[in-house]
Order: C-alpha cells, then structure tokens, then sequence
DNA sequence: TCAAAATAGTTCGGTATCGAAATATATGCA
DNA sequence: TGCATATATTTCGATACCGAACTATTTTGA
C-alpha cells in the first residue's frame, strides 16, 4: 500500500496494521526460505513434509486444507516431491477417489535433519519479543484470523 | 506446521505464534484476492498500480523494494500489466540502464475504481479489532519485524 | 583514461499458485 | 435400481516468484 494515502485517523492505523501484517509475514517466511533453500526443499514442501510427519499418510485434500491452499495445488507440490523420493502416492482402497500420500525413509530422515534448525530458526525469530508479548500477539492474531472467516 | 509437536511450553508459544501469524496474514490476502479477482488483477498488479498512483512513475528496482520482491520478478509483472494496457514503460534518460514504469490513463482510472471497495474491505477485517488492539497489534508486528531485518 | 567493479534490467529453467473444466468414483434419493 | 449430485483428484492455461547467469550501462580507482 502507498504510504502518501490521506483518510482519516481511522483508515490510518487499519491500513498501517495490514501493511505491518503482511511485512511481519514477509519478513519471518524469507528467512525460512533461505533456510530451506539449501535443502532443496520450497515452503509448501516442507509443509507437506511436516504435516505427514506429524500426522501420518494424508490425502491431497487433507494436505491442502492444512495449507490454506488448493487441492489442484496439491498435484503439482506432490509431483514434486514424489519426484524428488519424498513421497509415495497410492490410492486408497476403501474410496478410490482417493489418494494417500506418505512419507518415504527419505522424506522422513529429510525432515529429521531439517526440522531442529527449522525450528531453532523459529525460536530466533520470536525471541525478538518477550514471551508475554508473544502470548498477546498471538492472542490479536488469532482474533483477527477468526473475524476473517 | 504440525499441531503435534511436543517441545517446552517456550517453544510452543513462538511455534503457535508463528503459525497464527502466518494464517492471519493468508487469511487477510485471501480476501483481498478474491475481491481483486473481479478486476481481473493479482495482488502483485495492485501493489504496482497502487504504488505508482500515489508516488508516481517509478523504476523496476523501486517496485521490487517496495514489494519485498526481487527485480526479476517485476519484469514479468510489468509485462503483463503493459500487455493489458495498465502501464508504459520507458528509459530514463539520464541513466539509461533504468526503466521508468509509468500508469497509464487505464490504469489510473482502474485503480480509482478499484481502490474504495479495497480500502473499505481492509477496514472492515481490520475492525475485527478495537482500535486500540490494532495500535498494539501494529506494535508488536513491528517490534517483530524489525527484529528480523 | 581505461579496465574492473557495481548496478539495472532481462532471460531462463523451475516451482507454486489459482480458477475453470474434465475425469473418476461414490452417495443419495425417487 | 439408476440417474442426479457430490466429492477427490487431475489437467490446462495463466501469473507470480525465485536464483543464476546474462547484457547493457555507469561508476570507480589506479
């Protein structure tokens, strides 16, 4: 947004505050690319990773649903990484519209080696602010998340 | 990220913070795609338009820092707005390693026919908050951000 | 003064994302 | 039972975005 934007003192700060939203979302999700970049692995692959080795063989509709993401998306992340040895895809038995998706030996040693710096990375970041600060950032987050949907 | 992980009550605070600060901002950017969509414009093309009518023709590199984007980006994104007849593009003459990017009379009247709708549709998700939750809200984001850079 | 370094943009190859439309399968209801 | 509808995924065409390598131009410094 322009920052030259005359309204009132209202529009002012709503618009200052979508402005810092998106910077602080920017900002903390650039420094976990470049984090991931020498992995060869993208945010959305590291995602899936993540959500498979915490929850366990999902389907692409699971997968994108814990993304915020599209389910036509799903395709081309887990060509990818299928691609890739990640994953392997099969389908269910019970629907067969369904696919399952699950982690290989490497997708999850993969994950293991990259998710400790992951996660230190993480506590970096948030560690600029105190951990009452965090709790009441949290708090404002999640209701202004909630309003939205 | 997963839900499961099992960490110090620490860093499960900055983990869920983490998480919440990037659903907010999802949740946020997704409306205003969706609104946008219309228009038949991406958030990329709006934050050009929207920069270039309240500080005028501006280079490629400006654009980019504007957006936290890399130049090479903005390449394709100007193509496509010139494609569209949105913006012109020209040397400058006295650098001429530089491109101005300019509006258009199109883009001009686009943009003002597009932006009150935008501007009322960050307000109304804004308003989510009190306007003194927003002030700190903007706060702490900031706090955060800068800590990053 | 002129070659090396810096800067602005583009091109290339690859991934991610979307919406719309297609395909395959499952479910529900008359 | 059988057709209409719903659901899961894929395909298609388009845009956005990245890093790396490239071209053109300007600036710097010996």
């Amino acid at each position: 947004m322009g920052t030259k934007y005359n309204g009132s003192d209202e529009e002012k700060v709503a618009l200052d505050l979508f402005i810092k939203l998106n910077r602080a979302g920017d900002s903390v999700n650039r420094r976990m690319l470049s984090r991931l970049h020498s992995s060869n692995l993208t945010i959305a692959q590291f995602g899936v990773l993540d959500a498979l080795y915490h929850l366990g063989a999902l389907t692409h509709g699971e997968l994108a649903k814990k993304h915020l993401r599209s389910p036509n998306n799903m395709t081309s992340v887990i060509d990818t990484m299928e691609r890739s040895g990640l994953v392997t895809r099969h389908r269910s038995i019970e629907d067969r519209r369904v696919i399952l998706v699950e982690l290989t030996e490497k997708g999850r040693s993969l994950f293991e080696e990259v998710w400790p710096g992951h996660l230190s990375a993480i506590l970096d970041s948030m560690n600029t602010l105190e951990p009452q600060e965090q709790c009441q950032l949290a708090r404002l987050l999640k209701k202004l998340g909630t309003g939205l949907n």
